[in-house]
DNA sequence: ACCAGAACTGAACGGCCGTTCAGAAGCGGC
DNA sequence: GCCGCTTCTGAACGGCCGTTCAGTTCTGGT
């Protein structure tokens, strides 16, 4: 009986992970395999070996990303007692206070991906979607709570979601009329304007 | 006494409006010198006789976008009457109705170029300042003329600019939850939201 | 008509980089 | 210890593309 070889599965891992690292770092368009072999400490070679092209590893580190980002979402939410901690967790969260994400640079960039490659760009749809039901989920929760009052819970939803992008832009450029406490508290007023309570802000 | 040689220069805006359609359709990564060339139906060659390099043509190209955006934005909200009018020739000129802009995937790019390229940062900053104190403007005017009643208009200004940009990926991207439609009513709604007043959506 | 310089062309150069490949090194089964 | 399969390496290949350049055409002044 052959043990699962482990070395193996674990360099893939690494690569990986490097692959996000220089994509952090580089964009899409500034990432070569060479940097990415460097990254990982092997050749690249073996990058092509285990991924069968550089679209290819690209691709799979975006997914790894991704999933990392919602299920640390997830885990944020599952343990936030009522919705308005739940919001204020999303709120920190899109700041970036999470240790795994806090990257809006690389949204940035998969949004331009998506601008031209179909895949990425209904892989993005899902997950906006995905991250848009959880929003509207939360709202749901505290308007039948009694708690929240929105006139439109659909377009709250779409406004609050939106306006995250928008200030993740500021935030990502680094624009100094943009800070994570500004970022938070921007987003928790117009919470609070648009379900008509107080969340902080 | 010599003619300005008209020839040459209407032929360096001909490459300059190539390059922009080219920027359009391929995005940064994606334009090629050869490419400008085809499209203003010269040679590779005399692009680069015109613009010392590509990254040079690039970059020139992008400052006569900005401009036409902002000139254009600057003669509509001239030719407004009122605060409100204003605030909907906004919402209008952001969903793409007019002529020469209606391309946020544009926009997508140079906020990436943004990420990494210092020059293109600093420019993007100060065109953001610009629009988001034009908006500013209106508001105070509105607020002035007791129309408007803003909680904290710089906020305000904030979150509304913010908004818009979130918005605009979803209609970059062609999400089918977005539409030029709802993207004015949904703006609008917040700013009537914001401003405690009523200006449509 | 002639010349000088600007405008323009397209072929050729050269570097970069994704991908391929021939072979080395590790590893399990016999 | 030998064999075969997986893992891994780095050098070599080949295509793409920005840039250069030698030469042609155009233009305006004399």
């Amino acid at each position: 009986m052959s043990l699962a070889p482990k070395a193996p599965e674990e360099r893939r891992r690494r690569i990986l992970a490097a692959t996000v690292e220089v994509l952090r770092e580089r964009g899409f368009s500034g990432t070569r395999v060479a940097d990415i072999a460097e990254a990982a400490g092997t050749s690249s070679g073996l990058v092509l070996y285990h991924f069968k092209s550089l679209e290819n590893a690209l691709s799979e580190a975006l997914t790894t990303v991704e999933d990392e980002f919602y299920s640390e979402l997830a885990a944020d939410l599952e343990g936030s007692a009522g919705p308005v901690e739940k919001l204020q967790h999303m709120a920190a969260l899109g700041a970036g206070s999470g240790p795994a994400v806090g990257d809006w640079a690389l949204w940035l960039e998969i949004w331009v991906r998506a601008l031209r490659h179909p895949g990425a760009r209904s892989t993005r749809e899902q997950l906006d979607r995905r991250w848009r039901g959880w929003l509207r989920e939360v709202i749901d929760e505290g308007t039948a709570a009694g708690v929240f009052g929105p006139e439109d819970p659909r377009d709250s939803t779409a406004r609050l979601a939106a306006l995250m992008d928008g200030l993740a832009i500021q935030l990502a450029l680094q624009d100094p009329d943009m800070s994570v406490e500004r970022f938070c508290r921007l987003w928790l007023a117009a919470a609070s304007l648009e379900l008509r309570a107080d969340v902080g802000g």
